[in-house]
DNA sequence: TGCAATTATGGTCAAATGACCACGTTTTAA
DNA sequence: TTAAAACGTGGTCATTTGACCATAATTGCA
């Protein structure tokens, strides 16, 4: 059924056959179409979602008006709005679909109770683990680069994003204008 | 024995006074002097520690030599290079103690075995994704704040830590100059 | 296919910020 | 207790950045 989700599965865990069928027939399929939000602010996230192709966003709105992007999401990922699928409360961010995109959910009680299949859990806890690391490294880049080394970090981290992706959106993504990404990219091109 | 960390879970959770004795004599107590390192930059970081007393930092020196504080970590809260813990690889910070502390440590093995106990995982749980939360709010204010936004925030979120800290490391954790605080500061006194 | 909306670029200007430096005060450690 | 180190503040100046605006190119949808 979901071929891509299950070789996924095959090639990044160590899980049998009957888990990853088991896992797999648990999910329920949804396709977004550009534009469309799999999860607006102040609802609560009740699914984990993988994105089977396609393209989401995690982002936000500050009161000023200025959206800032949390995370991009491509095929192969996970997406979640943790704080509000843990305590059920209304999410502080949004997700949306940039590209149209084919995505599997499952909801809490069917994926805790997934959880118990201990390959799984490990793989979850090591998603877990490596997400708080980028969050450090980002919040790290954040503070200390310039302009230019937060665009270069992103070649370097996404190049395969840079292509999908319109410049105001890295631009919101990086936390630059939009006209400090352009006159980086003439930098570079007269370099 | 650990009145104070036995109380913090006595307070948070849920855990039978059997789990708390059994949790608490699993650990290792240890004292850091100001200054004094709990993980060095490359090291493996192979406890996970709680703070009793004092105060502790999470930072990492980029390239050009600047200090950046990803974390400060005062009495009852944790504190883990979770990366480095998880696949055992060199860590990319380094955790010191800014004042005297008195911490407690429990390895990889043990706090595992302890993670068997239901109400302790869940507990864990939630700390993990407060953690991934604060995290991406962080991100949010890095991105989008003003510095005078930045230093609001901080001192909205940790109050008791201005007194504790020096100027120079609150500028270190919100990634800006020494100079931008002390006109923020300056600029409010005369508000 | 064609039109409307979105997007990328560039100009100008004002404001914010950091680098560098000095000085007086406070804290720390021997 | 005292000397040395760390700290907070302030001045100046050059640079970077964002806001605002216009325009041309591109994209996406009907």
């Amino acid at each position: 059924m979901n071929t891509a989700f299950e070789n996924y599965l095959r090639q990044q865990t160590e899980l049998s056959e009957t888990d990853i069928n088991r896992i797999s027939s648990m999910a329920t399929t949804s396709k977004l179409r550009r534009n469309e939000f799999l999860l607006r602010e102040g609802e609560v996230c009740r699914h984990k979602t993988f994105i089977v192709s396609g393209l989401l966003r995690t982002f936000s709105i500050t009161p000023d008006g200025n959206e800032h992007i949390l995370l991009f999401s491509p095929e192969n990922t996970w997406t979640l709005e943790v704080e509000s699928y843990d305590r059920e409360a209304p999410a502080r961010s949004a997700i949306d679909a940039i590209e149209p995109s084919e995505v599997l959910l499952w909801n809490k009680t069917d994926f805790n109770s997934l959880l118990e299949i201990p390959q799984l859990r490990k793989f979850s806890e090591q998603l877990i683990s490596r997400s708080i690391h980028s969050s450090r490294q980002r919040i790290i880049t954040a503070l200390s680069a310039t302009p230019e080394e937060k665009y270069e970090d992103f070649l370097q981290n996404y190049p395969e994003l840079l292509s999908r992706l319109p410049l105001r959106m890295i631009a919101a993504y990086l936390g630059v204008s939009l006209k400090t990404l352009t006159r980086i990219r003439h930098a570079q091109l007269t370099r």
